[in-house]
DNA sequence: TACATAAGAATAG
DNA sequence: CTATTCTTATGTA
């Protein structure tokens, strides 16, 4: 498993892909959060290396995405090393909203089958692959921004980005 | 409109 | 089983 760290305009954010695709994409906020992410992969005795020209087409994207461009993520090949079947089902779900719009929690559990709206928050708090899974363009039914793990400004601002 | 509460599905411990 | 979660619907003022 390799992995890189790229900058953006809120912080820091970390990259983790296998020999199949991205595994991880998470900001990195505060300082423990990369020990949280190095015990996370220690844990499932997976080995991480330092190993920045993996990332090119990764690096290439992000770069252009926060420069403000259209940039189309469901092309690139993810490994989830994570999560439930039912939390991959709501990862791939949300992944089909395109850029610039915004859909509802209550629009993605109906379209799983479910009145669960809360799991479908509690699946969105566990996405490993922040942006890529665009779970900031999920709000709730009445328009409100709704809440955000990795920090709500962020959630504005990527909203913000995509809100020409 | 603004809170308080209940209901609800799934998961971690 | 209990607590928790990036919710929604209903009741009350």
């Amino acid at each position: 498993m390799f992995y890189t760290i790229l900058d953006f305009p809120l912080g820091k954010i970390f990259l983790a892909k296998s020999e199949k695709g991205l595994s991880l994409a998470s900001s990195l906020k505060n300082r423990n959060r990369f020990e949280e992410i190095t015990e996370f992969f220690k844990r499932k005795s997976i080995l991480l290396e330092l190993q920045r020209k993996e990332f090119h087409r990764e690096e290439k994207l992000f770069s252009q995405y926060f420069e403000g461009k259209k940039e189309d993520f469901t092309s690139l090949p993810l490994d989830f090393i994570s999560g439930t079947p039912y939390q991959r089902k709501v990862w791939l779900e949300t992944r089909k909203i395109p850029y610039g719009k915004t859909q509802t929690y209550k629009f993605i559990a109906e379209k799983l089958n479910h009145r669960g709206y809360r799991s479908i928050g509690q699946a969105l708090s566990q996405n490993p692959l922040l942006i890529v899974i665009p779970c900031h363009r999920v709000l709730s039914s009445d328009g409100s921004i709704g809440g955000f793990t990795g920090g709500l400004d962020l959630k504005k601002f990527l909203l913000r980005l995509e809100k020409p």
